[in-house]
RNA sequence: GGGGACGUAGUUCAGUUGGUUAGAACGCUGCCCUGUCACGGCAGAGGCCGCGGGUUCGAGUCCCGUCGUCCCCGCCA
């Protein structure tokens, strides 16, 4: 193929289809690129060797399709374009056929320099010929064909679960599918095949896993599509071990498909509680340092004087390498601090230095602030806040301390992290109500079932439950399951569900819990994340073929739109004019 | 739901304090060119300045609204 071509092939004769990618014309010679997806290759028409042949040529132009035949010649030593895989050769054609024109194309997919997003989602087909999105395809097709490989080979099989399924109002927003035959009736697409996969468990299967779409009507971000992939996994009798060692294997596989060698378990763990406590996030990204509680470096009257209410933490963030910031730089760093937080930023070390400069000799020590880091404090309660803080300066001087800076093809730039131990409840202001933290099959600590019971204390409640962390990334979602009926009922209860309720929604699950349910736990990563990080690329649209905006747009086929009066008659359906 | 950035030629962008005929590069068309590889040279075509309204003698430029793309917050069990 086009990319293919070494010296070595010398004198072979090959047929090349594809398309042109660029033509030079310098009147007599005529230079033809021809692209394909593995890459290009130049072809030379000569009009002293076929004069018709090169008339031919003449009249090719860009995104043309063509078959050209013809004999592999190395090239002269100054005609050699060394910054070209196949730069040591050409094709010097023997015979044209054109296969297909092409209209002048909105933009070149042979062009480094990028149209707009939209430009490229409306015209996808042409984005997709460029060849960073060819590498991109083919990089998920590796890293999916490794996952199903490695699984398979622990034992794990791969079961397909419906789209058309139940609508379980726990959770994202659902897509739904109104049924024809019960009109007013609906299907909902899978948020996950949560439940499905845990009745794959009850059946008897074992060790599950399905690289599966997911739908979530939610608000979009470069790392969120509408429909996203999920490598779901599912294992009966596992431990919390058996499941971080079974992804460990995998990811470790994926890597090396994708050409990185010497990722390798076990990653690091941290509980959810340090997590917060360090670094002010459930998803640490630890290519910097932890924040540093110093408040014990300040006296009570120093703290006063600050205006910090006793009591309250003290956090120091520091990153590496940032040098002296100017007075502007300085001042915009404030609104990095959420503002509902409470929290008092502290932007300006030297001032402190002035005023305090035993209490900050001890800071410095405490946080290990080294000559040209940067060091700011952060008094107030609000851990997540002074994390989030952490993670924009981060980003705002990434050019500086370079830690994000890394090689992706090397191990050293992927920080793995198993956080464990998340909290199993989250009270939600909105609803006025406890809500699952992961989701409500996550299995309570043994230890904190007495609580659940209870219905007491369900903040301080532990769930067996885990992410997979990568660089401040959460790539999967697991957790233990629960496996008996009336924990489940109690968990339910604890949610605020009557039972009657838990029967409607989730009695088939019930159900099936009473029928000898083996302990069963597992795990969900983003696929599309993974191929992200692996391509290097900022977007999740850079790694799936066909997405869709941020307001859940197909540029390309134009959806959602609306549909004929006859198919919604037909499924039951009136559509109400906005009046808002 | 909220905040921010952007919207001008096919594409990427520039456009001064509101001023007369809206520019550049690439692409496109034609001609010239035998070692180019982002080929080069000459000439040319190409505009609903996102859309609607307002202010003004006059709006690409100012104001209001609206639509679209992107980023962020909320949301995403």
């Amino acid at each position: 193929m086009c990319g293919e071509l070494r010296g070595g092939d010398a004198g072979a004769h090959v047929t090349l289809m594809g398309w042109v990618n660029r033509r030079r014309d310098l009147g007599g010679l005529i230079f033809v690129d021809v692209r394909d997806r593995t890459g290009l290759t130049q072809v030379v028409f000569d009009p002293e060797r076929d004069s018709m042949l090169h008339a031919k040529a003449g009249g090719l132009r860009n995104e043309f399709v063509i078959a050209v035949a013809g004999k592999v010649a190395h090239r002269e030593a100054k005609a050699l374009n060394p910054g070209m895989p196949t730069g040591e050769i050409e094709v010097v054609a023997e015979d044209l056929r054109l296969l297909n024109t092409s209209d002048t194309p909105p933009f070149s997919p042979a062009d480094a320099a990028l149209p707009t997003e939209e430009t490229r989602l409306q015209y996808r087909y042409l984005d997709l010929r460029r060849q960073s999105m060819q590498r991109n395809l083919e990089l998920r097709h590796r890293v999916a064909l490794a996952m199903r490989q490695h699984l398979a080979s622990q034992g794990f099989l791969e079961v397909e679960t419906p789209f058309l399924t139940r609508s379980t109002p726990e959770g994202a927003r659902d897509y739904l599918v109104p049924s024809r035959i019960y009109p007013g009736s609906f299907y909902a697409l899978p948020q996950s095949p949560q439940l499905f996969k845990q009745i794959l468990m009850i059946a008897g299967t074992d060790k599950y896993f399905q690289i599966v779409r997911c739908f979530r009507d939610e608000d979009l971000r470069a790392d969120r599509q509408p429909e996203f992939t999920q490598l779901d996994l599912e294992m009966s009798f596992p431990t919390q071990e058996r499941v971080f060692e079974a992804v460990e294997g995998m990811l470790q596989a994926v890597w090396e498909a994708a050409g990185v060698a010497g990722v390798k378990g076990p990653f690091p763990r941290m509980t959810y509680d340090e997590a917060m406590r360090l670094y002010g996030s459930d998803k640490p990204d630890r290519r910097l340092p932890a924040m540093a509680d110093v408040r014990e470096a300040f006296a009570p009257e120093h703290l006063q004087t600050l205006n910090i209410a006793a009591g309250l933490p003290v956090l120091a963030i520091r990153i590496p390498g940032v040098g002296e910031l100017s007075r502007r730089e300085r001042d915009e760093l404030k609104p990095l601090l959420p503002a509902r937080s409470g929290s008092r930023l502290f932007e300006d070390a030297k001032r402190l230095e002035k005023s305090f400069p035993e209490a900050m000799r001890q800071v410095r020590e405490l946080a290990a602030v080294a000559e040209g880091d940067l060091l700011v404090l952060v008094a107030g309660a609000d851990f997540k806040a002074a994390g989030t803080l952490r993670v924009a300066l981060g980003e705002r001087f990434a050019a500086r301390h370079k830690a994000f800076s890394g090689d992706i093809r090397h191990a050293a730039s992927y920080d793995f992290l198993w956080v464990t131990d998340f909290p199993m409840f989250e009270w939600s202001e909105e609803d006025g109500r406890w809500m699952a933290a992961h989701h409500p099959f996550t299995s309570p600590h043994e230890s904190d079932m007495e609580a659940v019971i209870a219905q007491r204390a369900l903040g301080s409640v532990r769930a067996n439950a885990y992410d997979v962390v990568l660089n401040g990334m959460e790539l999967g979602s697991g957790s233990i399951r629960i496996h008996r009926q009336d924990v489940q009922a109690a968990i339910f209860r604890a949610l605020g569900m009557t039972d009657e309720e838990a029967r409607n929604r989730f009695g088939f699950f019930l159900e099936a819990l009473r029928y000898g349910t083996p302990p069963h736990g597992g795990i969900a990563l983003g696929l599309d994340r993974i191929v992200m990080l692996l391509a290097g690329a900022e977007s999740l649209r850079e790694v799936i073929p066909f997405p869709k905006t941020t307001k859940a747009v197909d540029l390309m086929v134009d959806a959602p739109t609306s549909v004929s009066e006859a198919q919604l008659k037909e499924l039951g359906i009136q559509v109400r004019k906005s009046s808002t």
